[in-house]
DNA sequence: AGACAACCGTACAGCTTGGACCATAGGAAT
DNA sequence: ATTCCTATGGTCCAAGCTGTACGGTTGTCT
């Protein structure tokens, strides 16, 4: 069996925690959820789907007539390399996939342009702190679960990203990092 | 002409900055660079190069004999396609790309393996912090660029990062936001 | 009945990824 | 000189991923 890709554990991770469901319902839970933090095309859900079926990870039951719905369901198989992954994992470094920093980094220093796409980047990271927001209070997400843990980060990274768009619009451009030096890796 | 993908600005803006070059030279501005912000496998920069030629947005010269280099060049429809990005793109959201958060977000309430995933993680993020701090120190980059901003932000996110697994590994799961509690999106 | 939205699956061209492989050039060591 | 090592530079390819478009089904409202 082939290395699994991080979407394939998505969908593991999703029929553990919520039974048996249909690619197109997995889609509905990652979208607002996951989705944020782990991006997962429609489309790759029923290929992705019957990749882990082949691997024996899912059973897939496809009704025969009407909406031909696919209902999926992890196996003990499956549940036991979700469990695998998610204690013993190779640690693959983090990527920040953001199209906003890319061209910052390609603006002229004297570009007056970097304050116009300063006051962008702010505005849209502001939406998608509201929508993190909307979702604490809205979705009934479980108080101290690692779901909120996560969503946590996604707003801290939010209210960073707007601290940080914002000095540069308003031409406070900080050399140095942040008042708390994290310091060096420690020694191992 | 398609849409161009953000890799085809990282060559466009790099043949841009730095005059031609070959992929090869390419690969070795990015990583060490924009690379850890945008990351771009050697394999594609080949096909990138390829089709970028295709459009009329660079030129490719190729040896004809010995190590057969492909020099890249921009051309003028190349630069006019690079600074029409540079002002005015459609602003894809971010995401943050972070299998840790992915393992964080399945982990179940009860597990005590979220501690060990965090004492990990944070040992991951001092490293790769580590890292920007080499590369500010060390590498030229010029004051007040734009180049140094973005890796600013980079260093701010790592230290974000080794902060929110910190506090993770040491049980001091903290459910609201940090202190200042950035404001919702402006009314526009 | 008809219109409409939500539900659910399929198809596919083009792009991306990772890794393996090969060949050249230059320098260092024997 | 010959060998060896490393950096340089390119090519190939099977998989997997992405976006988008399309086509049916079911429930609901009018």
């Amino acid at each position: 069996m082939p290395t699994l890709s991080p979407s394939a554990f998505v969908v593991l991770g999703l029929l553990d925690r919520y039974g048996p469901m249909t690619p197109y319902g997995l889609d509905q839970r990652i979208q607002g959820s996951i989705g944020y933090f782990w991006g997962f095309p429609r489309s790759q859900l029923y290929s992705e789907a019957a990749r882990l079926a082949r691997f024996g990870l899912v059973t897939e039951v496809q009704e025969a007539e009407g909406r031909r719905r696919r209902l999926l369901s992890i196996t003990d198989a499956g549940a036991a390399e979700l469990a695998r992954w998610l204690t013993q994992a190779p640690t693959e470094p983090a990527e920040i996939r953001d199209a906003g920093l890319l061209r910052l980094f390609f603006q002229g220093s004297s570009d007056q342009s970097v304050e116009q796409l300063a006051a962008e980047q702010e505005q849209a990271h502001r939406g998608r702190l509201a929508e993190y927001v909307q979702l604490v209070t809205d979705a009934g997400i479980p108080e101290n679960s690692p779901q909120l843990l996560t969503l946590t980060m996604g707003m801290r990274y939010e209210e960073l990203a707007i601290d940080f768009w914002a000095k540069i619009k308003d031409g406070r451009t900080q050399i140095s990092t942040s008042a708390t030096p994290a310091c060096a890796p420690t020694t191992e």
